[in-house]
DNA sequence: AACATTTAGTTTATATCTAAAATATTCATA
DNA sequence: TATGAATATTTTAGATATAAACTAAATGTT
């Protein structure tokens, strides 16, 4: 019975606690929640409304933000994921007209990657109502509390260890 | 050239903005690319000292926490991801003889997923570690900045609209 | 020039993940 | 007790991811 009730709790990554642990796993559970609850719901916006995955949006805002298109790597470290990740993600664009990949005379390994007249009118349209969305879902709190909350991840961003320190803060905590 | 001078800002993927865009979208950016970053730091750790991934693990610490088990559906409710997701990773887990299906002679619909003795251990070993990877990865923030990221992300989880509410929200923005 | 090293991108193998359809069981109720 | 709706899970198809091996081209060093 007891047990029963515990599982009517908030079910979430959160609920994952233990009372006694560390502030900062709750913090990061946190965190996931809250990324993973909006990235659903813009994920089933784009895909409701335009028959399109969050992936390749992200890939085609890039795209708008440098119109002489970005190399393969620079699409890779911009959307934190691999370049075999971007290999795929390009091909489907391409496929369906929206990308193209333009050779770059001087070093032949690489080439840019850039929207289409097609592709830039798509991503456009769904821009605009992206931005509602987002901004809806941000709507429950203040513009005072969007700050801090900005400032505080700004914060945390710059903060974050690189990734070689991992294990010397792990050395120093024990 | 003011290109090239703009291309060499930092990579991710807040990078996507112009500056005329709502700040709501530069917080969402933000807050996707702080959760990327951990991720990906946490996956690295895990492959490279446990030869585990994260999805695995985070179904371990759900089942810790409930060491009578728990449904399929809790599961997947509280990892917020699909119920075929779910089957997926149990079935590896369970080959893996770290997880087991227990049926449930009241409901033969459902079975209890929980961890088995060797899970446990194992998943115990994973965990020490695990939260002093994550401690270290917010040790750039003070215990101040902390509980207030802590509470903002809070108020963010409780306020975001319900999934059929963004549809409304746009429409009183437009 | 000759050589190894680095860089850019793809490929391969495998794991995750979603969405939607399918299956099986339980529940509600007439 | 029939039977329709709801629930629990799996299956299917396809997209997205990683990591690691690989190819090709550019760079650096002797």
């Amino acid at each position: 019975m007891k047990d029963s009730i515990a599982s009517v709790s908030i079910a979430d990554p959160e609920s994952r606690l233990h009372d006694e642990h560390h502030e900062s796993l709750r913090l990061w559970l946190r965190l996931l929640t809250c990324t993973l609850t909006i990235e659903g719901r813009v994920r089933a916006r784009l895909r409701e409304r335009f028959a399109m995955t969050l992936p390749r949006f992200d890939l085609m805002a890039q795209l708008e933000r440098n119109p002489r298109g970005l190399k393969m790597g620079e699409l890779s470290r911009r959307l934190m994921v691999t370049s075999g990740n971007v290999t795929g993600l390009t091909d489907q664009l391409v496929h369906e007209g929206l990308v193209e990949r333009m050779p770059i005379p001087a070093d032949r390994r690489a080439f840019l990657v850039r929207l289409t007249a097609k592709g830039k009118r798509s991503f456009d349209a769904m821009a605009a109502e992206h931005e509602t969305w987002v901004i809806g879902l941000f709507s429950g709190l203040s513009n005072g509390e969007r700050d801090r909350l900005h400032a505080l991840l700004g914060r945390l961003k710059t903060t974050l260890p690189a990734t070689d320190d991992i294990a010397r803060v792990k050395e120093a905590s024990t």
